[in-house]
DNA sequence: ATAGTATTCAACTTATTACTTGAATAGTTT
DNA sequence: AAACTATTCAAGTAATAAGTTGAATACTAT
């Protein structure tokens, strides 16, 4: 085999693993698995200048994570396949599985791990079917209106504490958010527990039950 | 929600991004896929200096995908688990699907489009029951004893040029890896046909074929 | 012990990368 | 057309990474 050539494909591939290498990266391609996003979202989601997301976008696009599509003013960027949704997925598993400091940051958060127990998304909908569950979303107002599980409500982790008594209390609750690693239904689960509810978090995120073929809807 | 344990769990990730961000690491990660291997050993299939070989090592190791056993003299290094290789396959997912220029590569590799067409589990099987093709399983050794493809050779790709003659050459050659985004399989059809053998790559790989009911069997 | 080998460490140079700033481009609104 | 907005570009500085070199460590064999 060509030593040069296998060497430019391995710097091929490095080109993404280049993009990657970047937490503020890793937090927009998070936000943009929830769905399409402008620059200057993005940017005040991430509290970094327009100028640099702009040119952290472009790296995610050069790399072939993500693409852009130009509205009048907004230029807005996606996650370019569900590809890249499985390669988050096993970066974060790499990183559970092997990372100390991880787990530890997880755990820092959360107390016990077994509170962390999640609901796999085939469960979940059998038991949504049955009515035994309450499914419900805890990202902000504008994701879930991008996209949701399908019968999920939408109670934003900010306004959890106010808006508890729209839960129904006689059924199991389900939280989930971004993904595996977007901590607010671990959040939402611990808040839930609090008040004696029962709550668990489903496996994953809205992300992977997408791509995972499960129903959604938007609003 | 704390911000900044957000943005410390992604900068652990992006440890990882990091470790996947050189041409040279991936090489190298490239190689432990294929078994265990001492520094000096990686020092001399990469062509990196002795020093800078050890330097990168542990830098996949900080980032959880390789860990180190040490035996006499010589310390050898492995990936960490089977995570690593699902990223792995994820990543080249993502650069074949996205990047123009892996694509560009591989066929310059091939040279011809129709060389890289892949055999189906389905047709291989007929044709392995008819006798006509030899098929070959390119993983390591102890990959190939946990489990592989009813009636399968084991070649490691490292010992291919060796072990060439154990190779009927009357027949076509079917070779698999991992799965399709392994390249391991891709590098054995590109030696055996430098050798003047008939040889094809299985779509998919071993996970692919056993999920898919075909037969398997173990040493 | 001594010599020899594999690996790692530490200091250094050079190349890349992150982020800022100010200006340029492209599209919208009045 | 003029004013305004979102985005990108270009140039610069500060931080970080890659690779070299020579020495230190750890183990083996004589």
């Amino acid at each position: 085999m060509s030593k040069s050539l296998k060497n430019d494909l391995f710097e091929q591939f490095a080109r993404i693993g280049k993009a990657l290498s970047s937490g503020k990266r890793l937090q927009m391609l998070e936000y943009l698995a929830q769905g399409e996003r402008s620059v200057d979202a993005l940017s005040r989601m991430t509290g970094l200048s327009v100028a640099n997301t702009s040119q952290h976008l472009q790296q995610l696009r050069q790399a072939g994570l993500a693409s852009a599509r130009k509205d009048g003013l907004y230029v807005y960027y996606r996650l370019s396949g569900n590809g890249v949704v499985r390669l988050l997925a096993a970066l974060h598993a790499v990183g559970e599985e092997h990372l100390a400091e991880v787990e530890c940051l997880v755990r820092l958060y959360f107390e016990t791990k077994d509170s962390l127990e999640p609901v796999p998304g085939r469960e979940l909908l059998q038991r949504a079917k049955a009515g035994v569950v309450t499914v419900l979303d805890v990202r902000p107002r504008e994701e879930y209106a991008a996209g949701h599980i399908r019968g999920a409500i939408n109670v934003p982790l900010g306004e959890l504490a106010k808006r508890l008594h729209e839960i129904p209390d006689d059924k199991e609750i389900v939280a989930y958010c971004r993904g595996p690693y977007c901590l607010l239904a671990f959040d939402a689960v611990a808040q839930l527990r609090r008040k004696g509810r029962k709550a668990r978090r489903l496996e994953g995120g809205f992300p992977e039950w997408k791509s995972a073929g499960l129903p959604v809807e938007s609003a």
